[in-house]
DNA sequence: GTCCAGGCATGCA
DNA sequence: TGCATGCATGGA
């Protein structure tokens, strides 16, 4: 990875495997916007980002170098080896023919408290309404970073909300684990950053003790917010594709299993029914 | 109008 | 332990 900056922007050459339009838009984030000019805008943590790819590079916008190497260097995670991880992958037959179909699918490093509230919302709810839900929650409580863009708001913020603030956002039945959770991170009787310094197995134990959070949106905080590529989200789709394995997961996905798993997800939301 | 979406808690056997 | 049921809402 070479990074040169220039009045206006940082420029990143030597990335493999980062499709822009794949990782952003592929169900594991729900703030990035795509423009017209084929460029993404978005917010993470408190740092908005103008990101767009130009003959190979990664052009980045409206932030500094600092924020560059501190946070979005980790967030897009630009220094795993991705091309070693697909051809890993293209041992298995299916995800062979899919990754080079869909190549370029990186697994984001979300926040914890961010990750595990956005897929809370996401429960039995499209992807389409997903974002319209964060986005009324983030216009309404995070903080405004000008040009119409706000932080995702925090605990401590949503703590103060009750039940029917939640329901005014859309949030359906899912408004009463929002209010508890956001509580319960807010007074430290849930601690996120301690959950992401345990084993996969005691970390998806804390989660699944949460109210509002069963085996699929505790796997989904876990692979997109709490770093474990381990972790396997299994939804709806992920059902379908599972006939494709009847004997369990093939020994390549070893240590991986939650970028595989996005692949699979991408191919089925694509290619079934 | 009906069906479905990155599911979960609850009650009951 | 496993299975059936109700649950909010917006888009197709």
């Amino acid at each position: 990875m070479k990074i040169k900056e220039t009045e206006k922007s940082i420029v990143v050459s030597g990335v493999e495997c980062l499709d822009l339009d794949l990782t952003l838009d592929c169900g594991q984030a729900f703030r990035w916007e795509r423009c017209e000019d084929g460029s993404y805008c978005g917010v993470a943590g408190s740092n908005f980002l103008n990101i767009r790819k130009e003959n190979g590079d990664l052009i980045f916008e409206n932030t500094d170098i600092e924020v560059f190497n501190n946070f979005w260097v980790n967030y897009f995670d630009l220094n795993r080896d991705y091309k070693a991880i697909c051809d890993k992958l293209r041992e298995d037959s299916l995800l062979s023919s899919t990754i080079d179909e869909y190549y370029g699918i990186r697994i984001l490093n979300q926040e914890p408290w961010e990750a595990l509230c956005s897929f809370v919302i996401s429960q039995q709810n499209n992807i389409k309404r997903i974002k319209l839900i964060i986005s009324r929650l983030c216009r309404a409580y995070g903080d405004d970073l000008g040009n119409g863009y706000y932080s995702f708001p925090s605990a401590q913020r949503l703590s103060e909300l009750e039940v029917a603030d939640f329901e005014a956002l859309g949030c359906g039945y899912r408004a009463k684990y929002l209010e508890k959770l956001s509580k319960d991170v807010a007074s430290g009787k849930i601690d996120l950053e301690k959950i992401k310094s345990l084993t996969l197995e005691e970390a998806r134990k804390e989660l699944l003790n949460i109210y509002g959070v069963g085996i699929k949106v505790a796997n989904c905080a876990l692979l997109f917010g709490f770093g474990f590529l381990s972790a396997f989200p299994v939804d709806v789709w992920m059902k379908r594709v599972m006939e494709h394995y009847p004997n369990g997961l093939p020994e390549c996905f070893d240590g991986i299993e939650g970028i595989a798993q996005q692949y699979l997800f991408h191919w089925a939301r694509n290619n079934i029914k």
